[in-house]
DNA sequence: ACCCCGCAACTGTTCCAACCAGTTGACAAC
DNA sequence: GTTGTCAACTGGTTGGAACAGTTGCGGGGT
């Protein structure tokens, strides 16, 4: 018998993310006026209170714009959202994995990796490349996928620390909450990042002799293992997608 | 006689934006509970709806966290924010300009540059590249620096949409907003960057041609500009500033 | 015929007053 | 000492009312 803790959601909660997947799915076109906050509490069958502090959140994320006495309209999220949409695209309408999307995220970090790095090499302070070389050999002596992983995951904390960047720092959070949700389904894709332990302690012995470039250099052929292995994938999902849909089509036919 | 419209701002948008700048500058404490509601529409003489809407929209930054039961806990927005806090970050509680943060945005550029206009060169599409060229032209042909800025602008947009890289587009959205709101400002420092215009042409030809790495090349010499003369810039600043102390200091011991 | 003022009829915004529901800690009963 | 209960917090939800901008229609006026 496994217990997990139920996820308990509130009302506005429910609201806002059905009315997100509505406009990030496009169901509700851009420019379009969200239905008044008086109808969306009635089709609902909600107060109109949970509806108001749905569209506040949608607002902040930048979704929606409010007018006092026009109505909410939708926004383009493509041109005012923020990374923290991210995890809403990952999937299409249909429960997909929206590949196009895995893929722009891997490069957003590949592009990222190297000057994170970089700066941590030339700013990071020797108290902070120790640690990055503890975990560098922490990382290097285990075997385990998800073990590796986190690991993984608390070197690049450390090194976008010693970057002393704040704006590296909060779009590392936009990915790290990306990441989290969907360990288990990369951990696989990625295994060949993770088990290249030879370029995180390159990446912290850069950092430890304050070698900038080479650090870059380093991080970059780590999100550049990682990056491939993704189109990789993606190539063999989008292929498999489309052998299904003739299959479908055929049975179909039949 | 000059008219502009008058911004009027909500109860909830005033709540919020006082709770977030305590929070930012760090006059509540990460972890510390924030005041209960109630407690909170008590002393600031509004609604509990209104201090409800405020919150969801902290919460939507990832600034707080609320917990039925319990009350709202601050989060240390270093590790839950997104892009989105960046334009709150560029002021100090003192009103002045935050060097390291204006720093760190131009170093995120630097870093996004090169990989977005790589990506343009590589999957832009010839009308994309003619549009992109088109727009270089203009730049190199204007004189004005306000408009000069405007053009620069429209430049980038066409590169980040030619990226088909939808992550990109989303980290660009916040380095717009947060450039938008300061542009008088930073035209005199970035004049540099926006003069060159040979640049922009060299971009827009590596994207009409498909050369990623030359596209990628003019990107980085962009960007490196303007950082450049960011980092002269708040030299001069901060030892503007330090002198400013000790001159007060010493007109204080007079 | 045209213009313009004013009045509905929308919209979001704010408020009040309850009550529901989770969490915590103190305190009495065992 | 352990345990169950309850009071006193907390946020969550509800209904209803009134306030405040925006828009468009229609009845004046010219």
């Amino acid at each position: 018998m496994v217990l997990v803790p139920v996820q308990k959601s509130s009302i506005s909660d429910a609201v806002f993310e059905h009315l997100r997947s509505e406009i990030v799915q496009g169901r509700i076109a851009a420019n379009a006026d969200l239905p008044s906050e008086r109808e969306l509490s009635q089709t609902m069958q909600v107060n109109r209170h949970a509806v108001r502090e749905a569209v506040r959140r949608l607002e902040q994320a930048g979704l929606v714009q409010s007018q006092h006495g026009t109505g909410n309209k939708v926004l383009d999220f493509r041109q005012h959202a923020g990374l923290g949409l991210l995890p809403d695209l990952l999937v299409t309408a249909d429960g997909d994995i929206n590949t196009a999307m895995v893929r722009s995220v891997l490069e957003l970090r590949h592009a990222l990796a190297p000057a994170v790095a970089r700066a941590c090499a030339q700013r990071g302070g020797p108290a902070r490349a120790d640690r990055i070389y503890g975990l560098a050999v922490e990382l290097a002596a285990e075997d385990d996928l998800p073990l590796l992983q986190k690991y993984a995951l608390d070197f690049w904390e450390e090194v976008v620390q010693g970057s002393d960047n704040l704006a590296y720092r909060l779009a590392f959070n936009s990915l790290r909450h990306l990441y989290e949700p969907t360990q288990e389904v990369l951990a696989t894709v990625l295994e060949n990042e993770l088990r290249a332990s030879w370029l995180y302690q390159a990446l912290a012995e850069a950092c430890v002799q304050g070698l900038p470039e080479e650090a870059a250099l380093a991080a970059q052929a780590l999100a550049r293992k990682g990056l491939d292995a993704v189109v990789l994938a993606i190539a063999a999902y989008d292929a498999e997608s489309a052998a299904a849909v003739v299959t479908t089509a055929a049975s179909a036919k039949t």
